[in-house]
DNA sequence: GGAATTGCCGGAAACGTTTCCGAGTGCTTC
DNA sequence: GAAGCACTCGGAAACGTTTCCGGCAATTCC
């Protein structure tokens, strides 16, 4: 059916332009530009005309064109660490999807932890050819982003690495409320001791969550080992590592606390290694609540990040900032909530 | 020093445009192409001065009109189906990075399976934005391809859902191979009876692997017990299902061979609730070897598939697709290799 | 019944590049 | 010493849109 016979004159060398379908529906290039943007002055039946001839032809209006002319292109830049990734993936999902519904394209731009220019780099050679970005986790610091800012370039950070600058338009996840959430459950079952697996230090979601995590145990009057908390890079086998040297402590945790999904993993290889069962003799906790928590056996209880919303969130914001509409929040940020499964259970007596 | 001082004006409004760099260096925008796009008649001052004020006021040429006036925009298409998703991420990966060292970019058309015309309307947006495409695991039917195909769009396909029509790029992996690879395995370690939880029923990797798993069984003398081959959908709870399936069996497989990791982690999970432990009481292999193969419990064996040469392979194909270079080898078909890990064991005595 | 308004539409100038064509140098060559 | 060539460069026409501005009809208003 795609391939209908055309009823007019299938004319033209290669693909159709505006200039094709103006002939054909026997109007200016004007008129077809308006019907293609829905835009009024136009006769409703010379309207349905052109949809006629714009669907026999199969015609899309070219966006390079379209970008030139009117300066909007349809398309955003989106920077990310590394696209191949748990954590990563579904904050692009959700993004992708979002933009899909408003009929804008992305372009994506992996930075693969090139701290140095390679993301300035990158949304340089954006400009131009995208109506903004979204930056997930940027390497820059909030002076380099405010400079962005102060050059009229529409972005938006999702996921600050460092606290988010004023005045920039920023969704993050509530760490410190989920790590809350995450030490009380420990604490609910009985848990005393409980070791923490920090993130990378300095990091803006370490240390909120750390802040979530003292708070817990504050609230249960238990009064914090420095021993009991150790730095990671996020990653598994640094969390393996971190595990190991919080079991050989003397008095080592009946409960670990991982600050995302990989290092509670590691947690959890490094109690197999020791022929310690999860969670008869040890409990782990994750954060992030990524597709790896479900598929590790014991299934990991972990604190859910609402991934793909903050995605479509930041699409959201960026496509407000784009068209020059008030925003009022520029900062949001998205409840996180435990998901409790096998790897958490009351200390053995 | 990305801010050292502009020696020369720093004029204009907004952004820099081609225009304006001639003026500053006191050429022609005749000639500032010329040097941006590496022609020759430039002489050697002329061109080190333009470059300098391109560094000075970082401009970088509109890629949308660029597009307009070459034909030729700087981007290509990628469609798949998921983007967050241990499988497609690594050759999305993949893809990207070989792009990004052609100075190239992405636009991402995730279709998120929605078979019906997703695709087709997909790229048929792209066009006029973009140079080529390439499909992952497209949608599309073998006709379909072909018409896309006459219509002069350049693209290549990566792992193709059918078998690859002739005269269509497309890179795959060696399926049969790793599986027969991978049963042998089993075979080796002294397995008689291996299950198959196959992949979904008329896909080119579900056939191909298939062909692998005869043949190794075929030689070592082995009649296939037709019970013993169950299909599934490549997720996780499928997997589950099909292994349960296997396991209540009257004579039951002491082996698994999952046709993707998703099953074979379904397998490990049955493994698991029936109180069978794996590799002692069962032997599971899966394919792909992707992220969670690693983190899983015990760590799976699995045939690896180059994922992220998928993409990188790709993208070389493409590009001399578009460049109008003749490709001698239109088809590539890239290894698989077995990777042992502790799922797999002899069966018990 | 003329003037003002409204509804539709076309002409044409942008938008920022690339590229073809030709022109001006300064050298070689016979 | 004129002709030819190689090397550089600039002018200007595209590329496919959007959008401003103005024009013409048909309607409405006093």
């Amino acid at each position: 059916m795609a391939q209908a016979d055309t009823q007019r004159e299938p004319p033209f060398r290669g693909r159709a332009t505006i200039r094709d379908i103006a002939d054909l529906a026997g109007v200016s290039i004007a008129t077809v530009s308006r019907v293609l943007n829905d835009r009024p002055d136009v006769a409703p039946e010379t309207r349905e005309n052109v949809l006629q001839v714009v669907r026999e032809q199969g015609f899309s209006t070219n966006r390079g064109a379209r970008g030139l002319s009117s300066g909007r292109t349809g398309m955003i830049g989106l920077t990310l660490p590394l696209v191949a990734d748990a954590y990563f993936g579904p904050m692009l999902s959700g993004a992708s999807e979002a933009l899909y519904e408003r009929d804008m394209r992305i372009v994506l731009a992996p930075t693969f932890h090139d701290h140095d220019r390679e993301m300035s780099l990158l949304d340089r050679l954006m400009r131009g050819t995208t109506d903004g970005a979204i930056l997930m986790l940027p390497e820059e610091s909030a002076d380099e982003l405010r400079m962005l800012q102060r050059q009229g370039f529409p972005f938006v950070v999702v996921d600050p690495r460092e606290a988010p600058p004023e005045g920039i338009a920023c969704v993050a996840a509530m760490h410190a409320s989920g790590a809350k959430q995450a030490t009380e459950h420990l604490l609910e079952l009985g848990h005393r001791r409980i070791g923490a697996i920090a993130g990378a230090q300095g990091w803006y979601a370490t240390e909120e969550r750390l802040l979530g995590f003292r708070a817990a145990l504050a609230g249960a009057g238990i009064l914090l080992d420095p021993e009991l908390i150790v730095y990671s890079d996020w990653r598994i086998p640094q969390g393996t590592q971190a595990a190991e040297q919080l079991l050989s402590l003397p008095d080592p945790p009946t409960a670990i606390f991982g600050f995302n999904d990989n290092v509670a993993i590691g947690a959890l290889h490094a109690a197999h290694a020791r022929g310690l069962s999860v969670p008869d003799d040890l409990s782990v906790v994750g954060f992030d609540d990524t597709e790896p928590a479900k598929i590790v056996t014991p299934q990991l209880t972990s604190v859910r990040q609402p991934l793909a919303e903050m995605g479509r969130m930041g699409v959201s914001l960026l496509v407000r900032l784009i068209e020059g509409q008030r925003v009022d929040a520029l900062r949001v940020e998205l409840a996180t909530k435990l998901v409790v499964r096998d790897s958490t259970a009351p200390p053995r007596a």
